[in-house]
This record gives structure tokens, C-alpha cells and sequence, in this order.
DNA sequence: TAGTCATTTCGTCGGTTCGCGAAATATAGT
DNA sequence: ACTATATTTCGCGAACCGACGAAATGACTA
């Protein structure tokens, strides 16, 4: 596999030309989520989330972490990764979508991972608890 | 055609993800030039570069400028694509094919227009003249 | 008016991307 | 061992992208 600066860069743009992808990575602003959770607030399949993490992954924009049955992702620590994403964020908080993602991660974050789960990732279905960041 | 600031970002990074793209966006810092120059400077069909072009136009990173027979293009001054180059520079600048680029349009900067279209858009035919900017 | 030349538009072809569901993988609980 | 489940991998079809050459456009030049 080449790999120059043009080419990597190349690729971590592409990484960035995707809706979804791009939600992705606000949504880890905020700290990691597991896939599960990400899918809940994308509303794609399980598989097609799965291959938007790999592809950011690949990109070293996100990192992730296995924790049991589950795995958590998390945008990466290195300064490219930084700059992208604040230069993204700078541009992308305005919107409405990126917005109301938010809201939901945040409700998200009150309840544990078993449960989102058990409810088959529909968010609507959660018993949502207010006492937590 | 839909707009918002998430697809606004979204096309604005895959017009990135593109390494003709690139080089246009990072040749073009030093001022404008006409699609022949890039077109010389990128060996591809005419054709193709024109619609690399457009679709950095189409996304309002660049600009174009009639003067006669002669169309020429250069950075827009939006404060996103001021944002949006100055990050990919930060990124950019170590790589030999956007180094080599540079001094080729240094090369191009010291001839006529004319005369590099009268040369087949061939630079190793052109006489360079050391004494200008 | 006709000719030249820079550039764009159009049609096409091969390659990539993106979505999904089905099957494989791996981990936890019983 | 067996089951349940979170995630990935695989295979596929639809849509998109990027390259080119040929033809169209538009502006100088003779």
C-alpha cells in the first residue's frame, strides 16, 4: 500500500465526503461510543456502521477499544486527527442534524449499553434517567 | 437541489478527496492560472481537468475569471475556503509531488501564456526566462 | 467570413462507493 | 456445551466517479 502525505490526505477527505462518517466523528467529541450506540443515532444497519468505522478507522481519525461484547470507538489522539476534526467542527455545529444528534447522544449516555441494546437499539423505547452528564 | 451546512461539508470534502484536486487548490495559493497551466502541470486530457474545475467551482472553492480566449481560476475568498486550504497547506506541504508542482508553476509564471499553448502545453519545450517573479 | 485555438460539454467505459441481508466471529451467561 | 448477542465480513446490486476522445462553444486573427 502507497502511502505519501497527497495520498493519505487524499484518503482522510474522502474519509470526511460521507454524511454519516462525518456524524460519527462529532458524535465522538463528546467521548466514546460503542457501535451500537452509534447505529441507534445513524438509523443504518448494523453492517453499513460497521464498515464507516472501519473506514475511519483505516484513516487513523478513530481508535477503538474492546470492552467485553462490546467496542468502543473514539476519535483518535494524534494532532492530524485533532485539527481535522476541530476544523470540521467548526464548520458543521450550525446544523440542524448535527444538533439533534447530540441531543440524542446525550440522552443515550444516561442509560446504560445493556439496555439500549435490549430495547433493539430503538431509542424511543428507552427509560430515559436524567441524573447522569 | 437540497443545502445544508452537513452536505455543503460533505461535497466540500470530497472535492478534497481528489489529489488532481489537491494540487489545483495548493498551486493555486500563488495566484490564479489558466486551465492550460494546469493542465500542463497535471499531464491529463484537457477535458478532465475542466471538470475537476467545475467541481471546485460547484463547491465555491474557486473561482473563475474570463480574460479573452483564456479562462483563469483562483481560490475564492470565502472564509471557508481560506479555512479549508490553509488546513490541507498545514498538511500538505511536506509532500514531493505538491513540492515538485510548485516549482513547475514557477517555471510557468515566467513565460507567456501564449507561448506554453503554442508549445502543446509542454513545459520541457519552453524557453524560461530566470528574470521575473 | 473563415480559421485557429482554449475551453467546455457529452457519451462512454471501467472502477469505486454505499446500502443491505446473510453468514461468520467472538464474547458473556447458563 | 449451548444460547444469546454485539460486531464484522462477505456478496451483491444500484448509484456515483474519473478518465478519455469527439464534438460543441466562444473568442481572437487574418
Amino acid at each position: 500500500m502507497t502511502s505519501t502525505v497527497l495520498s493519505d490526505t487524499v484518503r482522510a477527505h474522502k474519509a470526511l465526503g460521507h454524511p454519516a462518517r462525518i456524524r460519527i466523528l462529532t458524535m465522538l467529541r463528546a467521548g466514546e461510543l460503542c457501535a451500537c450506540q452509534i447505529t441507534a443515532v445513524l438509523h443504518l444497519a448494523p453492517s453499513t456502521v460497521s464498515a464507516h468505522l472501519a473506514e475511519l478507522r483505516g484513516v487513523g481519525l478513530v481508535v477503538e477499544r474492546k470492552d467485553g461484547r462490546w467496542i468502543y470507538y473514539s476519535l483518535a489522539a494524534t494532532d492530524t486527527a485533532h485539527e481535522m476534526v476541530a476544523g470540521l467542527w467548526r464548520r458543521i455545529r450550525r446544523d440542524p442534524q448535527i444538533r439533534e444528534d447530540s441531543v440524542v447522544v446525550k440522552r443515550l449516555r444516561s442509560v446504560p449499553v445493556e439496555e439500549l441494546c435490549r430495547a433493539s437499539l430503538d431509542i424511543a423505547k428507552l427509560t430515559v434517567d436524567p441524573g447522569r452528564s
